[in-house]
DNA sequence: TTGACATGATACCATTTGGTATCGCACGGT
DNA sequence: ACCGTGCGATACCAAATGGTATCATGTCAA
């Protein structure tokens, strides 16, 4: 229940921030390049992109003026941590995922 | 991005429901079991039972007057089914997790 | 230098959300 | 039969959320 765990799973519960992360899972992105992907202005977007942050999910670097958006797989672990709390419904697959990603150091 | 997708994403936002859902892990409770475990009142308690019930991770059925809330594994699949998006990046561990989870039906 | 443009920062708005208070009802124990 | 109580339903509230509009700023290019 860290506030890091806490800003992830508030992250993750909003469709359009999932897809972001979907987006950006593959390639790094600029807010306008995010943008041009959604109904909606760059300022919405970019709050999205700043919950995002800080739920650890992405990381924001700049570049001139502007700022690329980065997908950082390592903001799931929270996630995926507490998830393992249930690990005896799901014959302790899961802890075995979390601790592979732990190692992984991403 | 089902519906049922959204509802479990929106369930876990909240800290409330997550621990209620570490709760209902172990053991089926009512609704004012629940509540005693919380500085807050059984409406709201049972508000978050609603969003929970929505989301599809726990199950009610009624036993008399009392309303008993059932832990469902199940309800976390598709929350794991969107996690696996993002396989690439924890060694294809993730998926496998997955497939597994779901040939146990629960 | 000067203009174009991506972003940051505000201010503002409507809706959703988490919560309380209150009422009514159905059920169970005595 | 009756009373206590567990629950549902409703109304209501403050705050958070998702969104827009607008303006300031920094940076790239000509």
């Amino acid at each position: 229940m860290t506030p890091q765990s806490q800003a992830a799973f508030r992250a993750l519960a909003d469709p359009t921030r999932r897809d972001i992360l979907m987006m950006l899972r593959g390639q790094e992105m600029t807010i306008a390049e995010v943008a041009e992907n959604f109904d909606m202005t760059r300022a919405a977007v970019k709050k999205h992109l700043t919950v995002l942050s800080d739920g650890g999910l992405i990381t924001v670097r700049a570049a001139g003026r502007e700022r690329i958006n980065t997908f950082d797989p390592g903001g799931m672990a929270p996630v995926l941590d507490w998830l393992s709390a249930f690990d005896a419904f799901w014959d302790d697959r899961l802890a075995a995922l979390r601790n592979a990603i732990e190692e992984d150091g991403t």
